[in-house]
Formats: structure tokens, C-alpha cells, sequence
RNA sequence: GGCGAGGUAGCUCAGUCGGUUAGAGCGCAGGAUUCAUAACCCUGAGGUCACGGGUUCAACUCCCGUCUUCGCUACCA
């Protein structure tokens, strides 16, 4: 860890441009992100917080195509949707850039070049999915066939959606090019990989031995276990149309991986601010006594802990992260968020429903950051959270305190008269939060910090309460100066305490005390006066306003319907296949059979190994069943057997035929089953 | 199945190097109070630290095994 740098750089995942920012995003890298910087600001560092939209890849061009538009519309529409979001919602970032800049292009494309010209590439020929006719290699999302698992015919290359199977391109049934329609054809191509295997010794050295300490548990096991698993080289071209051209002769048509621009992204976001603010970029990169961190959901970990180390030290000239704080998920009343099931709250949404309740949001959001583990975010909690703490302690104390003020002092801060045990008490408790709160910010453990911060606001409540300056006020109102005085002086901590978290309450907040000037971090410690005496607050105001149930009904109602229409969605019957003839059919042997052995596989997770009675012979049938069925249940099942399907080895056990299953409601697997008494192992389907 | 991260109060989470009686916030119950948005403040109830072994004078903590949640990965004819 590096100790008093000269100047930070702080990066935020990129948001990839085919859908709006939800509250997943958030509370996993915006908002700690955010903290970190805006608290960094305020202990007078030189920061910069560095973030855009990534804009390349062939989930855009995916996403062009089913809207018939470009793939310039669809990112200059979310890029727009993103940008306007974070800027509403607080995100202080010093630059957001856009991977489809020129100035990114130029520094990716010089990157590359680098790494090209020093030799740290392999150049690989392999064969790959062409379409003939569009003249075009297909990605796997650009391959449609019938899932080999569950016969959904719209299953992608990589993956069917129905039943989530990860597949191989090669594996569909009639396959077809999503350009033209064609089956496409094997061709041979040739792309540039990057040798992580090359890296494996400088990566162990730097993290497995280098940062064992200082970084978080889920970071360093996910790392360690990807590096113990050893390292491949990794193909950081693609034949795709829509990205950045790869910068060599020879590679006319090729575009960077995604994954190789987007990082670089960073750096371009940087150049591009330095070169606005007139400052020189390099140092953020290249400076031995700059602070690196990347902030990150898990999901991102290979690539921010792996892939781009490996890049920037292959480049030789930059520094690397000093850590990388990654965040587990964030799931929403009990179901993972989901762009596509339009499962999560919307920031843009969440503007609109809760006009001026950023803050709100930032405070339900980290007192409940998925930090260690995955975590719920319920409409409850965040009601709960906002009225039993926000109101209740933060804004009912500031209320206290002015209103207070108002009435006995016309707004004016009395002159203190000399301090009671009490009062240096809570004066120097009071005075220790900055270092509290900071010492855990600086380890990340932002949930901790907020806790921390909130406590300021309790000590506030707590002396009030003790002192009574009500009822002190008619017999010893020289005495209540003094308490006023104090409470005032927690006021104005607070002020600034809880700007890195709640930035809109703590500017109200100072425009409520008429004390807008800049107030640093430490100041809270080092200060007798943060609000001197005589100076005078402006009106007392609410902080903020008690959440209603029906507002919260409101939101629990709307994914109520989307759950509904996604249900909907699911029940919609596919479409009927094109005909076949009778001859098709009558080439399936279809007979009943009984279950009359099961066994789980060893070693898989989802194969049970069936002794089946087909009536003509006993045989072995390896099936995809066994997340839905246990063994012992299943013996004794009476059973439809497609028996004269070609053999199959499945992990080493030949499965000789495949029993015919469907779905039922929850999406469970079910027997097709012929249970009708009198019929005999062996029958024919026709 | 392999690997990684978790499992501590009703809920969300702390718990450092093994060391008295395992903590906090919210929720709940009771009390006190009226400056304050029925808020604040005080007190209390609530725990087999997932389970079973082991090491140790001493285990939430270290070791082994089991169960379980999440992620990555293999497997789905």
C-alpha cells in the first residue's frame, strides 16, 4: 500500500452503453467510488476521478440489430441516459469520457502498437464461424441455431437464454448467421493474443505476495485462484465490424477486444481531462507516487486484476493499481438484477419517483453495500432507513439545534462562557471522527464510515438531551449559551463530515448555517470555532422528509408488474417449427420405458446415470436432470425414450438414447409420462 | 465435481494476534422527556457464533470433516 502519495487516480467501471444505470451499479462502484474521491477533495488531495461510457463490443451491435438502428444511435442514446444520471445523482467524476472519442481510439490504437512493436503479442490462425455471403466472421451472440439442451431454436452462440446452457457456437443445431441467414462455413483467421502465461510469475510476485493484506478477502481469492489455475494466452482481437481497427498491416477488418480498449479507456478519460484543465496527464499514470485504484463490481476482478496489469506492465511505462476494491452484487427484494427481466431500479427512474432524494439513495445504498457478500436492497429498508435515520437522527438533530437558535438567539451563534466537563468531552469526541471516519474510508469499509459519520450526528442528540438547554434556559440562560455554542459547532461538523456520503444535505446543510465557505476535512479536528460566535444561520429548514408508505407501495407495486409481465413474457408459447414430413417423424423410435436405476455422476453437477427399461433392452441413458430430481425419487418412473438416437459419451459414460422431459411453471424439469395403467415397457410413440 | 467468498441477535453487519461476561445499527418491550418531523435520550429482552470432531490452560478465532448460500468453472443429447 502506498503510503502519502503525491496524487490519486480513481477509476469507476466503465458502464457499458446497452441499458441505463440501476442501483446495482451504484451501490457496487458509483457511490463508494464517489465517497472515496469527494472525501480525498476534502483532505485537499489531488484527485482524479476518471470514468466513461464503454461503447464497443458486439452486445452494441446485437442490441442495434434487434432495434434496426446503428450502433452509433444506440450508444449515443444510453451514453446520453448515463451521462445525465450521474450528473443528477451527485457522481463527481473530474472526467467522463467516451471509448468512441477520438482521443481514445488514438490511445488505444498506440497501446496496441507498443505492445505490437516490442513483440509482446502471439500472432494464431484458427478456424472460426464465417458467413460467406455478408463476407463477415460471426461472433458467437451472431450465431442463432436450436439449443442442443432444451430445442429453443433462438439459442445464441454462446448461450441459450431458455434454459441457460453455456454453449459453443460449433455445438448449435442449423446453425444460422444472424446477418443473412446462411449456415455459415469454418474459416480459417488469424488474431493477436496476449500471453498472460508470460505474466504469471510478475502477477504472483505482485499480488499473491505483494498485496495479501491490504486487499479484500473476494479480490484476492478470486485472483489467486485464477493464477494458481494457471494462465493462457488470451486473444485480444476480433473479426467484428464495430470497435477499434487493430493499428498492423494485415489486419484490415479486425477491431480490438473490448476488453483490451475498454481499460485503456481510463487513461484516454484522463488525457482528455488533463488536456481541458491545461495540466499534464502522465504523472496520473506513469508516477511512482501516484495512488491507482480501480473501483470495480466482482465481476470485473480478471480483468482490472489480470488482463490490464498485465498490459500495463507489458507497455513497461505505467504504474500499476494499489488496489482494487471490488464489490460483490447487489440483488433487489430477494432476485438478482437483471438488464434484460427489466428486474431493478433505474437511476434515471429513481430521479424522476424521488425528486431532490439523491442523498436518500446514497444512504440505503452504502449502509447496506454488498461489501462483503451479496446483499438485498428492499423498498422497506430503504423507507426504514431514510425515516428511522436520516429523519430521526441526522435531520432531527440539525432541526433541533437551528430552530433552537432561532428562538432564543435570533439565528445568531452565542458567545460561549466557559466549558463544562461535558462540553470538552463532547468537543473532543467530536473532534475524533475525522480520523475515525477517514481510517476506515482509506480501508475501503465505507458502510463502517457512514455508521461512523451518523454517530457524530448521535452524539449531537445525545447532548441535547443530557443538557436540557430547554429547561436550563429559565434559570441559567448564560449556561445555555454555551451549550448552544457546542451544538452548533457538531452542526457544522457534520456539515462537512457528511459531504463524501450525503453531498446534497451537506450543501443545504452549510446554506442552512450560512457557512458555505470551504471547510477542509481536518479543520473539524483542528478547530475551536468551525462556526464562530456572532455569526449568523440563515431559516431553519427540514434536512429531510419522512418517506410514506404508499410512496414505497408505489415502487413495490411497479416490480410487482414486471414480474407479471415477465411471467407473461415466459408462458408465451414459441412458434411453431417449419413442417416436416411424416418420413421425418417416423425416423424416431419413441418407446416407454421404466426408470429402473439411478445414480449421480460423479463429479458433475447435473448428470444422473439412468438404468432404463426400454422393453427392448435395459440400457444406459446419461441425463441433464439432477438439479431437479434426486436419484432414489426417480426409480420406478414410467418414461418416454427417444431409443435409436446416435450414442454419446458424457463425461466417460455412454448415454445410449435421451428421455424426453418438458417444463412446468417454475421452470422445474417434469417427465413426459406414461402413466396410464396396461401399457408395457417397450410400446412405440406414434 | 474443482476453485473462490460467505454462514455471528428477528433484519443488516462488526469482531484485530486465540485471552474476562461475543458487540453495533435497525426492529421489539419498558421508562423518561417535550427543543425537535410521535422524533430524540435511557434501560431491557433477544445468541448452541451453521454442524461434528481435533489442537490448546483457553477457540467465533487455528486444523480436519460435513451441511448450506453466492460467484467462476466443467457437465446437460
Amino acid at each position: 500500500m502506498l503510503q502519502n502519495p503525491k496524487r490519486y487516480t480513481i477509476t469507476a467501471a466503465l458502464p457499458y452503453t446497452n441499458g441505463p444505470i440501476h442501483i446495482g451499479h451504484l451501490a457496487g462502484v458509483y457511490v463508494p467510488a464517489d465517497i472515496y474521491s469527494r472525501y480525498l477533495r476534502l483532505q485537499q488531495k489531488d484527485v482524479a476521478f476518471i470514468c466513461g461510457s464503454d461503447e464497443h463490443g458486439v452486445a452494441i451491435s446485437m442490441k442495434a440489430k434487434k432495434e434496426g438502428i446503428t450502433p452509433q444511435e444506440v450508444i449515443d442514446k444510453y451514453d446520453a441516459i448515463i451521462r445525465k444520471s450521474f450528473v443528477d445523482f451527485g457522481i463527481s467524476f473530474d472526467n467522463y469520457s467516451r471509448t468512441s472519442a477520438k482521443i481514445h481510439h488514438d490511445t488505444a490504437q498506440e497501446f496496441f502498437r507498443k505492445l505490437y512493436d516490442n513483440g509482446d503479442f502471439i500472432e494464431e490462425v484458427t478456424e472460426q464461424l464465417y458467413d460467406a455471403k455478408a463476407d463477415q466472421f460471426l461472433a458467437d451472440r451472431f450465431v442463432t441455431g436450436t439449443c442442443p439442451k432444451c430445442g429453443n431454436e433462438e439459442a445464441y452462440g454462446d448461450q441459450c437464454e431458455k434454459c441457460g446452457s453455456t454453449l459453443n457456437a460449433t455445438d448449435l443445431i442449423n446453425p444460422k448467421s444472424t446477418i443473412t441467414g446462411e449456415k455459415p462455413i469454418m474459416k480459417e483467421t488469424k488474431h493477436w493474443f496476449l500471453p498472460l502465461n508470460r505474466y504469471q510469475d510478475f502477477l504472483t510476485k505482485w499480488i499473491l505476495e505483494g498485496h495479501k493484506s491490504d486487499w479484500k478477502p473476494n479480490v484476492y481469492g478470486q485472483v489467486k485462484s485464477w493464477i494458481d489455475g494457471g494462465l493462457e494466452p488470451r486473444a485480444v482481437t476480433r473479426d467484428l465490424d464495430w470497435g477499434i481497427d487493430v493499428p498492423v498491416d494485415g489486419a484490415e477488418g479486425k477491431k480490438l477486444y473490448v476488453w483490451f480498449d475498454a481499460p485503456i479507456g481510463y487513461i484516454s478519460s484522463t488525457k482528455e481531462w488533463a488536456l481541458r484543465e491545461g495540466i499534464d496527464w502522465e504523472p496520473y499514470w506513469k508516477s511512482d507516487d501516484t495512488k491507482l485504484v480501480h473501483f470495480i463490481g466482482k465481476d470485473n476482478i480478471v480483468f482490472h486484476c489480470i488482463i490490464f496489469p498485465a498490459m500495463l506492465k507489458a507497455e513497461g511505462t505505467y504504474i500499476l493499481p494499489d488496489n482494487v476494491p471490488a464489490n460483490e452484487f447487489l440483488n433487489l427484494e430477494g432476485n438478482k438484477l437483471s438488464t434484460s427481466k427489466n428486474w431493478a431500479v433505474w437511476l434515471h427512474e429513481y430521479l424522476e419517483d424521488f425528486p431532490d432524494k439523491q442523498d436518500v439513495l446514497r444512504y440505503s445504498l452504502t449502509s447496506n453495500a454488498p461489501e462483503t457478500k451479496d446483499n438485498d436492497f428492499t423498498w422497506k429498508d430503504f423507507q426504514a432507513r431514510n425515516n428511522n435515520e436520516l429523519v430521526a437522527i441526522f435531520g432531527n438533530f440539525i432541526n433541533r439545534v437551528t430552530v433552537l437558535t432561532h428562538k432564543y438567539y435570533e439565528g445568531y451563534v452565542p458567545t460561549p462562557n466557559e466549558f463544562s466537563e461535558v462540553d470538552q468531552a463532547t468537543l473532543t469526541e467530536l473532534k475524533a471522527y475525522p480520523a475515525v471516519i477517514a481510517s476506515s474510508i482509506e480501508r475501503y469499509r465505507f458502510r463502517e464510515a457512514l455508521g461512523e459519520m451518523m454517530n457524530a450526528a448521535r452524539l449531537g442528540n445525545k447532548y441535547l438531551a443530557d443538557e436540557e438547554p430547554w429547561k436550563m434556559v429559565k434559570t441559567d440562560p448564560e449556561r445555555v449559551k454555551t451549550q448552544m455554542y457546542v451544538a452548533l459547532q457538531i452542526a457544522a461538523a457534520l456539515s462537512v463530515l457528511s459531504e463524501p456520503f450525503l453531498p446534497f444535505t451537506s450543501f443545504k446543510l452549510k446554506k442552512m448555517l450560512n457557512n458555505t465557505g470551504k471547510l477542509a476535512w481536518n479543520n473539524v479536528a483542528e478547530w475551536d470555532n468551525l462556526i464562530p460566535d456572532g455569526h449568523q444561520i440563515n431559516e431553519a429548514e427540514l434536512l429531510f422528509a419522512k418517506i410514506e408508505d404508499e410512496e414505497i407501495q408505489k415502487q413495490i407495486d411497479k416490480l410487482e408488474a414486471t414480474k407479471t409481465a415477465n411471467i407473461a413474457e415466459n408462458k408465451k408459447a414459441e412458434p411453431q417449427k417449419e413442417l416436416i414430413q411424416f418420413d421425418d417423424f417416423a425416423k424416431m423410435d419413441l418407446r416407454v420405458g421404466t426408470i429402473i436405476e439411478a445414480e449421480k455422476m460423479p463429479k458433475a453437477n447435473k448428470l444422473l446415470v439412468l438404468k432404463v427399461d426400454t422393453g427392448i433392452d435395459v440400457r444406459t441413458i446419461v441425463s441433464g436432470i439432477a438439479e431437479s430430481f434426486k436419484p432414489e425419487d426417480i426409480i420406478g418412473k414410467r418414461v418416454i425414450v427417444l431409443v435409436n438416437l446416435a450414442p454419446r459419451a458424457l463425461r466417460g459414460v455412454e448415454s445410449q438414447g435421451m428421455i424426453l422431459m418438458t417444463n412446468n411453471a417454475e421452470g422445474k424439469l417434469v417427465f413426459v409420462n406414461p402413466d396410464t395403467e396396461g401399457v408395457g415397457n417397450g410400446e412405440t410413440i406414434n
